[in-house]
DNA sequence: TTTGTTACCGAACATATTGTTCGACATTAT
DNA sequence: ATAATGTCGAACAATATGTTCGGTAACAAA
């Protein structure tokens, strides 16, 4: 990829993202995006259709880093949905999150956190299914799987935004034992 | 409230959701809600600030008749948290949104329904906090109240999503024993 | 029924945002 | 060195927002 692209995609990113920590996505315009990463209106259309795009991109750029480590640890693991063993898929996250990998707290954390923990649910959930075997012993016997799933993904993504609503105070362990516990 | 204004207001109202069962609330434009509404461009101004008091006055109808409704029943049952009596809370408002009640439905099921959602559980963790004492018995020891509260208030609107989302194919009574199944 | 008030309308308006187009210029890869 | 590609600024039409105005009709109260 061209450099020049590249400062540009950046630019663009950092402007944006700067901007939704202030203010709703709704709110925000490609002016004020353009102007804060000092590109060209035609160079920002040249590289994104339109703000929903960027939104789109930007989502995939922050979540496929995260949920390309969790899928790659699950081959090497066996029990990675035993919530109380210490390479638990669940403690990687929260982590990984910790350590504020890509900023991505910082999206997490700002007005529009829905669209992102959204996301965020929505990767959850599929790797869920794509491992319901391995934590299924935990699902009560007389509920639909599908409604299982959700709720545990759902159960997941509200715990994050719990802690980093409440500054992150506990550790991922401490967290990680929350969240077993209403499960 | 005069007649004229009455009415006017509730056409707006009918075009707003009218138009939200069809696109996403960020895509709706006045003069869209204005042409189906049949009203001039001034009034819609009169009687709204702007698109997102027109919203937030939407949510403050529809829910604080439910939200009344439960709150009223509060006062007259002990053991309104108890999901498996036939008088919870949990099951009145199941059995209000089976009834339609003020076309609730149609906006918990449209491509919006987050916003709706997000209002929806905001009362209800509201609503629990304020009687907290009377369901706490199923709190894990463990865990802070302000985390199990929010918990709580979570899966009941996730469970009222999937239901909504499946058709509602399901009795109030086989949901809420979903519901207390996961809690 | 009369009278004063209030809500509505249509039309026009300034302002802001969107998404596109253009030629000129700078950076890149080969 | 050369050709391709990315960026720029400026200008553009099209659309959306929120306000203002005088005229008209519906309203409530006497």
């Amino acid at each position: 990829m061209d450099r020049r692209q590249q400062k540009t995609r950046e630019a663009i990113f950092r402007a944006f993202i700067s901007l939704l920590s202030t203010k709703h996505y709704d709110k925000i315009t490609v002016g004020e995006i353009i102007d804060l990463a000092n590109v060209g209106r035609a160079t920002f259309y040249d590289h994104f259709e339109t703000k929903d795009y960027l939104l789109k991109h930007l989502c995939q750029d922050l979540f496929c880093h995260v949920f390309d480590c969790a899928t790659a640890s699950e081959h090497t693991h066996k029990h990675l949905f035993c919530c109380n063993a210490p390479d638990s898929v669940f403690l990687h996250l929260l982590q990984h999150l910790q350590n504020n990998d890509n900023n991505l707290l910082k999206l997490l954390a700002c007005p529009n956190n829905d669209l992102f923990l959204a996301y965020f649910k929505q990767n959850m959930a599929q790797l869920l299914l794509s491992q319901n075997a391995t934590f299924d012993f935990k699902k009560p016997q007389d509920v639909p799987q599908d409604y299982w799933i959700n709720h545990v993904a759902t159960t997941f993504v509200e715990t994050v935004k719990w802690w980093i609503a409440g500054d992150m105070k506990q550790s991922p362990q401490q967290i990680c034992n929350y969240f077993t516990a209403v499960l």
